[in-house]
DNA sequence: CTGAAAGCGCTTACAG
DNA sequence: CTGAAAGCGCTTACAG
C-alpha cells in the first residue's frame, strides 16, 4: 500500500499543496469551503503529513523524550513510573505528540542520550526524573537550550521549569500521626541517598522529630527493592530499641517490612505500625492493608506533559506544584502496644 | 547553540556531503583515512543525521511503536509490561533505535495508530501485544504492509511473525505438581476470557484436569486486579466443596488471593496452595512466599526486538519460540491438609 | 484567497 | 575514490 503524500490531496482537491498544508495547519490562506474539502479528502484517501518532512521542514518533531535510569528489575515493580508514562502519554497523545523512551545505565549516558536526541532533532523537548543535588543533567539541558520540565523539586532545577509535590509536608503530616497515635521510637527506611527528594524526607524528618522531640530518629537507606527493605527493616527490628512505627520510602519495601515482622513475630499493628510511601493498589493486597501517603500519579504525569508541551510552544511557564500526598490511614497503624 | 548538521562536517574535512554520509553510514566511496577523519570531526563537533532529514530521504525512521491497551491502574501494578519494555528498549538502544510509546483505549483506536504511524513514517515497526482470537490489527498490519512482531501466540498470527511462550505445558506441569502433592479440587482465576493466551491457558487446564481425572476444575474470570482477584478467591472458597489448590493467572491476584485466604482464616499452604502466574519479585514481599511460574520477561522482549529489526532488515524471519515459564515452588504450596 | 518556488538536511544514483 | 545534483514531503515567505 502506497502512502498518500501532500500532492494525492493537492491533485484530487485540486489546489496546490501549500493550499493543503494551509488547510491542515488551520492556517489562513484558504477558504473555508476549500479547507473543508481537503479535509474531507484527506480523511477520506488516509492522509497523515509525514513527521520527518515536517520535522525537516523547520516544523517540530512533535515528539518529546523520556530517559529512565533505573535497572529493570526496579522500573517492572514500582508502579510509579508505569502511572506516571501513562498520565504523560494521555496527555501527550491528545495533542498528538508521540513519546520517545530510552532506558539508560547512568546519568552520563542520559546526558548522551539527550545530545543525540537534540542533535538527530528527534524530539522537541525532554522530561527529566530522579533529580539530584548538583544534578549534572541541568547545565547539559541548559547548554543544549532543549526544553526540559523537571518532574521532581523544588529547586536545584537551575532554569527549568518544574513540576513538584511537597515530600516535606506529607512527612511532617505523617510523623504527627504516628506521634499523635502515641508512637516515640519512629524509624524510616529511605530510598536512594543521592535522590534530592530523598533528602528532602529526610531533612523533614529530622526536623520534625528534633520538634516534637523524639528519641533517636533513625534513618536506613536502602534502594527501593523488596530485598533491601527487608534487610534494612530486620536491622531496624533487631536493635536493642526497636522503634514502634517505620515509614517506608515506598510500597515495595513497606510490604517487603510487613513480611518481616510477621517473620519476626511482630504483630502488625500491635508491636509496629507501618506507613508505606506511594500509594498503589498493592498496599490493600496485603494483610493487614497498609497505611500510605498517596496521590495522583498519572495526573502528575499529565500535568508535566502539559508545562512542556508549554514550553516548547514558548508560552510563558512558572512551574507547578501538584498536590501535596495524603495520608490514608488503614489497618497497618494503631496506638503502640504498652510493654 | 546551533545544531552541527553534515555540511559543518563537510567542510571542516574539505570534503562533499556525499563522502561525509558514506563514512558515516558505512558504505564504500570514501578511503579509510578519509572516513576516520570524517568520524573524528562529527565527534567533536557532536554530529549526529537529523533523523527527519535520514527519514524523508527514504532511509528508514530509526523507531519502532508499542501500543499498549490497558488502563493504568493495571499497567502501573503489572511488573510484566515495565520488563518486557526494559528488555525491548535495551535491545533497540543497542541498535541505536528509538521506541515509541502510546497508550490507547481500545483495539480500534489502536488501529488508527498504527495508520498514523504508518502514513506519518514514524515508525519502521510495531510490536502487537496482548494478542486476541480473530484479531483485526493482524489484517490491518497485513494491509499496510507495516512491519510488525506479535508478542504472543502460538498461532492467530496471521502472516505476521511472532514471539511466544508454550503456557499450555507450563501449566500442565503447574498441575500435575499440584496432583503430586495429592490435591484434587485444582481451581483457577483466569485473567481477561478475551485474550488468547487466557485461552490457551483454559483449554490445556480443561485438558490436563480431565486426563488426570481431577473432581470439577473450575476457572473463574478476573480482570488481573487484585480487587477482582480477590473477589474470585473469596467465591471459590466460599463454596460447598472448596478447592484445596488455586493458579491465579497473574502474581497481584495470587497475593490479593493469599489476603483473602488469611481474612478467611484458612492457613496456607495447609489449608489453601496458591500458584501465581508471572513469578516478579512481589512474589517473594508476601508471607508464606509464593511458588510460582517465571521466565526472563526482559530476554523476552529483547528477543522479540531482535525478531522485529530483523523483519524490518528483510532478512528472513521464522518467528521464535521463548523459553518456557517454569514453577519455582516456595512456601505457598504443600499437600493437603486432611479433613 | 491562491500558486510557484525555495529550503529544511540528509541519501544515493550518476558522472568524472 | 570523489563531487555535483536530484529528490524525499513537507512549510512558509513571496508574488500575484
Amino acid at each position: 500500500m502506497k502512502r498518500p503524500t501532500i500532492a494525492d490531496v493537492a491533485r484530487r482537491a485540486g489546489v496546490s499543496k501549500g493550499a493543503v498544508s494551509y488547510a491542515l495547519n488551520g492556517q489562513p490562506g484558504v477558504s473555508e469551503a476549500t479547507r473543508q474539502r481537503i479535509l474531507a479528502i484527506a480523511a477520506e484517501i488516509g492522509f497523515s503529513p509525514s513527521s520527518a518532512a515536517r520535522a525537516l521542514s523547520g516544523a517540530t518533531a512533535n515528539a518529546v523524550g523520556l530517559a529512565l535510569c533505573r535497572p529493570a528489575r526496579i522500573l517492572g515493580i514500582e508502579p510509579f513510573f508505569m502511572e506516571l508514562i501513562s498520565g504523560v502519554e494521555a496527555e501527550l497523545s491528545a495533542r498528538s505528540y508521540a513519546l520517545t523512551l530510552q532506558v539508560v545505565a547512568d546519568q552520563e549516558a542520559e546526558i548522551a542520550v539527550y545530545r543525540r536526541w537534540w542533535a538527530e532533532r528527534r524530539v522537541d523537548g525532554v522530561f527529566v526524573c530522579d533529580l539530584r543535588t548538583d544534578d549534572r543533567r541541568i547545565p547539559a539541558l541548559e547548554e543544549l537550550q532543549l526544553p526540559a520540565v523537571v518532574i521532581g523539586g523544588p529547586g536545584h532545577t537551575g532554569s527549568l521549569t518544574s513540576v513538584w509535590s511537597d515530600d516535606a509536608a506529607a512527612l511532617v503530616e505523617t510523623v504527627e500521626y504516628l506521634v499523635a497515635l502515641g508512637h516515640r521510637r519512629i524509624a524510616r527506611v529511605g530510598g536512594l541517598p543521592s535522590l534530592l527528594h530523598t533528602e528532602i524526607r529526610t531533612d523533614a524528618f529530622g526536623e520534625v522529630c528534633r520538634r516534637l522531640g523524639l528519641d533517636e530518629a533513625a534513618t536506613v537507606w536502602s534502594d527501593y527493592t523488596g530485598e533491601e527493605g527487608a534487610r534494612a527493616t530486620r536491622r531496624l527490628l533487631s536493635s536493642a530499641n526497636r522503634p514502634t512505627a517505620v515509614i517506608y520510602d515506598n510500597d515495595v519495601m513497606a510490604i517487603a517490612g510487613l513480611s518481616v515482622a510477621q517473620e519476626m513475630g511482630l504483630a502488625v499493628p500491635g508491636d509496629l505500625s507501618i506507613v508505606a510511601w506511594d500509594d498503589s493498589p498493592l498496599c490493600q493486597l496485603v494483610h493487614p492493608p497498609l497505611t500510605a501517603l498517596g496521590r495522583d500519579i498519572p495526573a502528575y504525569g499529565a500535568h508535566a506533559a502539559r508545562q512542556l508541551l508549554a514550553v516548547i510552544a514558548g508560552e510563558p511557564v512558572t512551574g507547578l506544584q501538584d498536590e501535596t500526598a495524603h495520608l490514608t490511614p488503614r489497618g497497618s497503624t494503631a496506638p503502640p502496644r504498652r510493654g
